[in-house]
DNA sequence: TATTGTTATACTCTATAACTATA
DNA sequence: TATAGTTATAGAGTATAACAATA
């Protein structure tokens, strides 16, 4: 049995969310802002990065010489929202733009040796936030959370 | 067997997200745009509202008399990010902000004839989009993945 | 002193439209 | 004509800090 106590008379009313609780959304964008808070105090304190930006340096890292535009498609946001994304990460000296030798207009994203490293890094602490996040739930119970969320999205 | 193709040596080069795949909050993001992307196509033109509009609705036809400052609480948000939503909700005539009796600071958010309408053809939409949505999925799975997503937030 | 609503301001993320240089 | 990167601009959505009125 769970821990209670008698409610006081000064108790403010019990908050109702209405339909919420019903809907998916309801519960997705809860686990989403859970999920965001437990990466900004895990991940970003160590090492000033979002998901987001975590997100386009694996995508950087995992296809060497992307093209911006690529990088656009694959992350589904706009060409030009990646230019600012691209300036970030080189002004922090973790990726590089190295114009293509077979289109003069295209500029092919590589990871700088700091990259590099740093991606190692922070990979190391988004697995254990990983780790650390599903901890509440058995690797099945992970998995089948997973499968789900994908068939969602299909 | 799926439908398949000989691959073309045109072909581009298939994309890799790196570790992303491995993480709970890729698939968890993907699932919400997914969910996003079917609000706004099935109740935002039918109602131009958005699933963030649509949940302070709620919480105010939930909980009439609701003082703002409440209001952001149970939102967990600013109390100056509500002013705005109040204001657009009330430019809509679908709220209204009533003086307290008790608290002269405060204002009960309270459902206007027209917004108890509104409210209860948006929810129409809103069930047929969650229906429709979660169609994927069996009335089972459908509460697995709540009951999982809630334990992932707690 | 603390709280309520408000304003001013700013920051992040995103999109649209127009520009240039290539293709 | 179409595409790649860029710029300028704007719109959500959010936060912080300060203020007046009230508790």
């Amino acid at each position: 049995m769970t821990a209670t106590r008698k409610p006081a008379a000064s108790d403010p009313p019990a908050m109702s969310y209405g339909l919420l609780p019903d809907l998916l959304g309801f519960h997705l964008r809860r686990a989403q802002v859970a999920l965001f808070r437990h990466f900004a105090h895990s991940v970003g304190t160590a090492a000033d990065i979002t998901p987001g930006l975590f997100g386009m340096l694996q995508v950087i890292a995992a296809n060497p010489g992307l093209a911006q535009s690529r990088l656009a498609e694959a992350m589904e946001v706009e060409r030009s929202t990646i230019v600012k994304v691209a300036d970030q990460l080189e002004a922090r000296g973790l990726i590089e733009r190295v114009p293509s030798a077979v289109d003069r207009r295209s500029h092919c994203l590589e990871l700088t040796e700091t990259g590099r490293g740093e991606l190692a890094r922070i990979e190391g602490l988004v697995l254990a936030h990983e780790a650390d996040l599903t901890a509440k739930l058995t690797p099945a119970e992970r998995q089948t959370l997973t499968r789900l969320l994908i068939r969602l999205a299909e």
